[in-house]
DNA sequence: CTTTATGGATGTCACCTATCATCTTTAGGG
DNA sequence: CCCTAAAGATGATAGGTGACATCCATAAAG
């Protein structure tokens, strides 16, 4: 039946919040429309009443995660001490928390081998993420603005790499990748 | 038609070749058994008289496609100088070479993400070439047996990051991460 | 010359993206 | 205030492709 529009504004946040969740857990190929729509509470087939293709959901979901990633980091950012923001920061990015449920953590991990392979849409989106993120690190760097650039660059990638490994590694062999890398043990 | 056990064999070898390219190029999902197959000069029907599922295929694949990189990396660990040696693996490792041709580039960069999301097998296989990429990397580092390992998470974990993000992004986007982790232009 | 097992061809079943007729309800003009 | 056209949701379905199974012709092996 048909909803207001207030419902179906509703019904597309569902959509997008359920496949930002499903494409981090499941990969873009794991992640079905009617997987997502299922987990919205819809069923699959008004789902090109609100997109056009699977694609453009992916990039629209992957807005919505590094948004949402984003202000979990920016977060700590305003604290007085911008460094002890990122250090703070890394302790939770390089936890066995974040290791262990990709549904709500970076995206970067999670989805950069499969962007890699999609369209041009959805690697534009994911790369202005990536550069985002980039950015709020760097903020709380020291050195001037290529010297943080540059770190937040290698930090970031150093990041991304150990959780992603830590992903396909037993559990004694995650903590001693993210120790390594400078993570806890949360 | 029936062919010779060394034929055989070579099939098998040609089968797993094919895999440990087309998997890194595509992933787990976007290369199929008949691609695999078709790759290898083959009808996919024979398939599953080399492997008992594509699952199997692909822990083999990994293995060959480890075996086939951590030469590469060890090939210049002989030379007298180890921490040289080192140096000119992460050039080639940070370049764009390798950044544009998955297929015969690093697996963790290509199929962690995959991994982490596949079975036990696949994961401990993986895990396992992940481990021996570790020890080749800090053979050649600095420091004792405990802070060695420890570099060496890091410095993979920065260059596989690294490749990935890089592989989702513009050139000179691409360009500017892998000069900031450490890469030439090569 | 018989046995055997490889690789090719074809089939089955499930699932994925995308579409559509249909029902229902909203939104807006008279 | 009501009536009607537009539009959201539904369930069925089309078309394609995936993993995996089965039958068959044939050449190796004894």
């Amino acid at each position: 039946m048909r909803v207001s529009q207030a419902e179906k504004e509703r019904s597309r946040d569902r959509i997008v919040t359920s496949a930002a969740r499903l494409l981090r857990e499941r990969g873009v190929d794991g992640a079905s429309v009617a997987d997502v729509m299922s987990d919205a509470g819809l069923t699959h087939g008004g789902f090109y009443r609100h997109f056009e293709t699977k694609d453009a959901l992916v990039a629209a979901a992957l807005d919505q995660a590094f948004d949402q990633f984003i202000s979990t980091v920016s977060r700590g950012a305003l604290t007085p001490d911008p460094q002890a923001a990122v250090a703070g920061f890394m302790k939770t990015y390089l936890s066995e928390g974040h290791v262990a449920h990709p549904g709500q953590g970076c995206p970067i991990p999670a989805l950069a081998a499969d962007v890699g392979r999609s369209s041009p849409l959805v690697q534009e989106r994911f790369s202005a993420g990536v550069r985002r993120m980039v950015a709020a690190i760097g903020h709380a760097m020291p050195g001037d603005d290529e010297a943080r650039r540059s770190a937040a660059w290698r930090q970031l990638a150093m990041m991304a790499g150990a959780v992603m490994m830590a992903r396909t590694a037993d559990s004694p062999t995650a903590a001693e990748i993210l120790t390594a890398c400078g993570g806890g043990d949360s």
